[in-house]
DNA sequence: TCGCAAATGCAAATGATTTGCAATTAATAT
DNA sequence: ATATTAATTGCAAATCATTTGCATTTGCGA
């Protein structure tokens, strides 16, 4: 079950922690520490241990610290992390992709590296239409 | 030639700027602003010279901010991206990867989002081979 | 249910990054 | 080549993000 989340990863099931778990399982985009204490305000959790629980999801391989659009650090549940993206070198915008021209290359890569393999990330790197015109 | 990726950026070019955009593209590895400080000591740089010319080089799409094996920020020359890896969940060890099963799709993708595709990054996360043994 | 290691809250400390301002420098027009 | 002007820099101080020490609480296994 889904609690087990926690226990698999030898933690420890809290309440901040599986009210932090739950925050960032409905956001696809990273959350920043602050953003995850602020949407916890009524739960009267420390940021300490914002900041800690964070910490140890990502020590876990449960979680991903990344840098936000905002170009803050954030964190994203490694299962939602939004795996295909375009961004504007320019004005930094963001385009989601759909499909993943990936897919099917993982077999192979899962028996040539012997990686069990549970997600990726992709991230294209180019000018927009918008700024191209300018 | 070279010294117009400054330039083009609508960037002064000036010696802090060359020094930094010198020492990154040296490394491939993602630089923390402490690094670069450090690898300058003997240029006499200030180290907020070092953050405001990390911040504009971000800003013009010549910088890309990511957060580094040590989970610190740190800054990687778009082009020196390395773009291929794989990440263990459980150790975090990064493997990175021969060749691009990607390059391909690129044309494809360019006529069909109007994207003029300059680099690409991708990050594949799962379990190594040897954390499964354990 | 008990005992103990792990986790939490709070306040204080640390570390990273930004900012204000005066002095300097690079690009532009003369 | 020089003067003009806006951009950039260095320095010190301020701010913001993150971590830590310690006393208290809590979850989990015996």
């Amino acid at each position: 079950m889904k609690n087990d989340i926690l226990l698999d990863a030898g933690l420890k099931n809290t309440k901040p922690r599986r009210l932090i778990l739950n925050i960032l399982s409905k956001s696809s985009l990273p959350l920043t520490a602050e953003d995850i204490y602020f949407s916890l305000r009524k739960e009267g959790i420390n940021l300490s241990t914002v900041y800690r629980t964070l910490n140890s999801f990502v020590e876990a391989g449960i979680v991903k610290k990344e840098i936000n659009q905002n170009k803050e650090n954030a964190f994203v549940l490694l299962e939602h992390d939004d795996h295909h993206v375009l961004v504007c070198v320019k004005c930094h915008k963001v385009v989601p992709l759909e499909g993943c021209p990936y897919h099917e290359a993982n077999e192979e890569l899962e028996s040539k590296t012997g990686f069990e393999i549970q997600d990726h990330n992709i991230e294209i790197y180019g000018v927009c239409p918008d700024c191209k015109k300018r």
